[in-house]
DNA sequence: ATATTATAGATATTAGATATCCATAATAAT
DNA sequence: ATTATTATGGATATCTAATATCTATAATAT
């Protein structure tokens, strides 16, 4: 029950192409393209593997990438409008964080025995596993929190770390 | 990102031990305890595997194990008292969801530096991953569910889809 | 004492995560 | 058009954790 490294390759690789897009910093010049050799300096991860990372990213629309000089990658869309959620989703799949194996088991004949004496059909879904079911609403809250925090919710967070009077309420 | 089939396993069984404590039911006489045989029987899941599953749970005092004739397992607290946390974090281990591989990185001391400009020590706990600090939420989040689900919780859910006018509001 | 049941150790098998290498395709700059 | 640069996809290797089984041992009720 662990987020793979990769998740975590590809969420600070985001943060980085964020970044990359304000003016302010170092590289004086604003929205350059990062390529794969400076996002794998930046964060001490192989540029092999890193790739892969990023070809996922692509795929689903999260980044934007281009081949040739002066190429590489930027955010497709806006640092608000990529959820945590997304990104992990991209990365670890998307099947359900809990699937209950013994749903033919003869614990879930007798439990479905006693609910359906009369009524064949008249309340669907509640033939569910009872366990899945409170794995399911965990999984809610979950998503939930995910889907509640972007790239730019990082940004902000860095930003206040930075100047800490700035956004006095 | 999944859990893992150990889990479901664990969860079935506690609810099965919950069941047979119940008098009503099919077996006439009330608490006897649960070999390992009728677990395996009714989860669908071999002996060997169970066991060590089981060892793991008697080892954390979530049940209890009673070796020899008639011997077998029975909940060592009241169902509400086992929550689906201390299940999942007894199979899974208590390691957190997610943890930062890249915190030695570039990224990680550039931000550091802008935050720590004046100040070096005031602000303790604020030198730490901000990509970290949204998934840490995220956790706390999913623990506080989980610890409000109990294996009472599913008995509860089981006897109402048993009869739904019992609890009318 | 004996049959029964749980426990612990050793080990095998499988699947997924992590990682690298290489050939290919696409693009910008010349 | 040619060339240098960069991303992409396929194949493959390695490592770790999950899953699973077997056997010998310890503990207990009868």
């Amino acid at each position: 029950m662990q987020f793979s490294k990769s998740t975590d390759y590809a969420l600070h690789a985001l943060l980085h192409l964020a970044l990359a897009k304000i003016p302010h910093n170092g590289n004086g010049h604003k929205g350059h393209n990062v390529g794969i050799k400076e996002l794998s300096a930046t964060l001490g991860v192989s540029e092999s593997y890193l790739s892969k990372i990023m070809s996922k990213l692509r795929q689903d629309g999260i980044v934007r990438a281009v081949p040739g000089v002066n190429g590489g990658y930027e955010l497709a869309r806006q640092a608000d409008q990529i959820t945590f959620l997304d990104v992990i989703q991209v990365i670890e799949g998307r099947q359900g964080m809990f699937e209950c194996s013994t749903s033919e088991s003869r614990q879930h004949r007798l439990l479905a025995e006693e609910g359906t004496a009369s009524t064949e059909q008249e309340s669907p879904g509640k033939n569910g596993c009872l366990i899945e079911k409170v794995m399911f609403g965990a999984e809610r809250q979950l998503h939930q929190y995910l889907r509640e925090h972007t790239i730019q919710t990082v940004l902000n967070e860095a930003s206040e770390r930075c100047n800490p009077e700035a956004n006095k309420k």
